[in-house]
RNA sequence: GCCGCCUUAGCUCAGUCGGUAGAGCGAUUCACUCGUAAUGAAUAGGUCGUCGGUUCGACUCCGACAGGCGGCUCCA
């Protein structure tokens, strides 16, 4: 007998612990947990296991529930093996690719020679329903390399990450944190075997684990969608056939998730955009390329009119600049080179080659040069709305949030190298006040740095980049807010800090950035004088808020799911007339709202008024002032929220009131 | 850009196994003037995404292109 420390998560809120249980050594974990049936892993002294593992003396164990993070990142995984082997059972010449567990589901990753369809998918989950049901034993097998290489001679892939197990650091990043590490851990290679209850192979997997002690332990998964995707993440590689699902633990968890895509898509700003007579993609101008409807149009100023206060009130002066200008600009702010095949192509005119502009700081780099600059100016803010045009591959369009042209708002704050902290913390708090003001208020840092393994694809010295990344490290630090590594993020110019917000159904979405930049000022011989009457290079940084108009409106849109708040509305107030003899009456209450700037509409069509509130529901326009014979009597009106509440016989001046206040808080309602 | 799917009225979608099309909503008009999420009727609206091919005949079959959707890759 010796003493193994063990604790058990329970199912739901919170741990309960139970320690101290006495158990012998040489036993397996799933023998500790026979009565803890959502156990569906065990951390030996940290790591996760499976429950099969082998326990020794001195383990420090602890149960995995099957609705934590981990728990559930077992089901996933253990659910892909489930789908790989249906897949191979119905397309015996399918080659096996990668299976981890992503974000709410899983994929496996097969070379096929033809493509999944839908009915595909049907049979492959009703096969893997079978497996599950029959309860086939996850069986975890340590192998030797030359052993695995013989055991799955017949795949190539499985192969060929074998091969990469001795040099793991050759995988990028995001394939080591997702992909390839869970098929290939560290140190010696096991074999999963899917054992029939009669205890004969049904199927074979190589993969690191854990996994759940059977299949039987897969409550609730369903197949999403199929999908290409390159071997190893790589456009040159060959593209595989990808089938995802989601798996949960229990019928309840999965339905729910089904709703939240569900919920998604009815805030998809695509669909939004034309319910709501906001903007539309005309055929005829081409991808990418939008046009904003008057009531699109009103949300865009509204947004414009106070990024732009804001702006000025930060210290920002507001500059103008061509949407187009002659290559050379582009050679001495370096863009050219890397960008050139995302710039539209150049116009020829009298000799000279014009670009349209995918960028603005090149034009305000003119702007600080267009004469001597001192010391005492500094720091000098630039601020913009600037139209760029990215010609975005065909496939990665998407609504406003990735189009061909857009406005950027765009500013440049050229500071001496001291100031650079300080701007970049006040940037910093701005941006993440004016995401506030937006109703966006759940935000975390990326911090976005060189890949010293790619020397190629960034300029400056080693001292420049790793001044600039230690300033912006540091600010972000200061803010409290999680800060997250971004290695090989930074754009060729400098590191960048990013803003991803979560929106209402805890969606991130990148949106500010702040670039500290210490190349194109060289680049463009931009300098002050010093106090000591020397000449210096002051250094610019680079600052979006929004990113861009256009995609700004897409996340508040789906944030919203188009309630947008008051101040934002397009229509703010919809007066709804009982019958046509109250028409003049709202007149008067809608004027009265107009003298306050309010937008407002009166429903005179021939429609019943339960139809008129109907459409300004659906159109979700914050209130509305509905009057009939009573209240044209009292001189009040029945003030309705879009949300269903109602105040009856509420007087003209309190109905305005309450609007105005509204509007002027930017609060919500 | 790559892989797959898709494109019929403003929107959502039927339909024609090759003989040129329908519904609901929306729009317009008329009647109704109504108290909290759809009053009724009538009318208009489509060279079935574009171009080319096969065919006696193409909306339907084939190809190219454009646009869209889902992924991959990319995102200054």
């Amino acid at each position: 007998m010796s003493e193994i420390t063990v604790t058990v998560l329970s199912q739901g809120e919170g741990a309960q612990q139970q320690t101290g249980r006495a158990v012998t050594t040489g036993t397996k974990a799933w023998e500790l947990f026979a009565d803890e049936p959502s156990v569906v892993a065990a951390r030996v002294d940290g790591e996760l296991k499976d429950l099969s593992y082998e326990l020794a003396d001195g383990d420090r164990v602890e149960g995995v529930a099957v609705d934590s993070e981990d728990g559930r990142a077992i089901l996933r995984h253990s659910t892909a093996h489930v789908m790989a082997q249906a897949v191979q059972e119905l397309f015996p010449e399918a080659k096996l690719g990668i299976g981890p567990p992503i974000e709410n589901g899983f994929y496996y990753d097969f070379d096929v020679a033809e493509p999944f369809v839908p009915d595909d998918l049907e049979k492959i989950e009703t096969r893997m329903r079978k497996i599950i049901k029959e309860g086939q034993k996850f069986s975890r097998r340590p192998v030797s390399d030359d052993a695995a290489r013989e055991e799955l001679a017949g795949e190539p892939y499985k192969l060929e990450l074998i091969g990469l197990k001795s040099g793991l650091d050759q995988l990028d990043h995001r394939e080591a944190a997702e992909g390839a590490s869970v098929e290939v851990g560290a140190g010696g290679l096991t074999i999963y075997d899917n054992l029939r209850r009669d205890g004969s192979l049904a199927w074979k997997d190589l993969c690191r684990g854990p996994h759940l002690p059977t299949t039987k332990r897969i409550p609730a998964f369903k197949l999403m969608r199929s999908a290409a995707a390159y071997w190893r993440g790589d456009e040159k590689n060959k593209q595989l056939q990808r089938i995802y699902g989601t798996a949960w633990e229990s019928k309840d968890a999965l339905a729910a998730h089904l709703h939240r895509l569900e919920e998604a898509e009815r805030r998809d700003h695509r669909k939004l955009g034309r319910d709501l007579d906001l903007f539309s993609f005309p055929d005829e101008l081409g991808s990418g390329l939008a046009v904003f409807h008057p009531k699109g149009g009103v949300i865009k100023r509204e947004m414009e009119d106070y990024v732009r206060r804001r702006h000025i009130e930060e210290g920002f002066s507001y500059v103008g600049t061509p949407h187009i200008s002659k290559e050379g600009l582009f050679h001495t702010s370096g863009h050219l080179p890397y960008y050139a095949d995302t710039m539209f192509p150049p116009m020829e005119m009298e000799g000279a080659s014009y670009y349209l502009k995918a960028m603005n700081c090149p034009m305000h780099n003119l702007i600080f040069r267009s004469r001597g600059r001192s010391y005492r100016e500094l720091p000098l803010r630039l601020f913009e709305f600037g139209s760029v045009y990215r010609f975005e591959k065909s496939g990665v369009v998407h609504g406003l949030t990735r189009v061909r042209g857009m406005t950027q708002d765009d500013s440049h704050s050229y500071v001496t190298p001291e100031q650079a902290p300080e701007e970049v913390k006040h940037l910093l708090n701005f941006v993440l006040g004016l995401l506030k003001d937006f109703g966006l208020d759940d935000f975390y840092l990326e911090l976005s740095t060189r890949d010293d393994s790619k020397p190629d694809k960034f300029v400056g010295s080693d001292e420049d980049w790793a001044e600039a990344t230690k300033v912006l490290e540091d600010v972000a630090s200061e803010t409290g807010l999680e800060l997250v590594p971004d290695p090989g993020g930074a754009a060729f110019y400098g590191p960048k800090i990013s803003v991803q917000a979560r929106d209402a159904i805890g969606r991130t979405w990148q949106m500010s950035t702040i670039q500290y930049d210490f190349n194109q000022p060289k680049g463009f011989g931009l300098e002050y004088q010093a106090a000591d009457g020397s000449r210096k290079q002051p250094v610019m940084i680079h600052s979006a808020k929004f990113g861009s108009i256009e995609r700004f409106m897409g996340v508040l849109t789906e944030h919203y799911a188009g309630a947008f708040p008051p101040w934002l509305a397009p229509v703010q107030v919809e007066a709804i007339p009982i019958a046509e003899r109250h028409q003049d009456y709202l007149e008067k209450v809608a004027a009265r709202l107009r003298e306050r700037g309010i937008r407002v509409e009166v429903d005179e069509s021939d429609d019943r008024m339960q139809k008129k509130i109907r459409n300004a529901q659906l159109q979700k326009v914050p209130f509305m002032v509905i009057a009939g014979d009573r209240d044209v009597e009292e001189g009040a009106v029945s003030f309705r929220y879009r949300d269903g509440h109602q105040d009856n016989g509420v007087p003209i001046d309190e109905a305005v009131a309450r609007v105005v206040d509204a509007v002027e808080r930017r609060i919500q309602v």
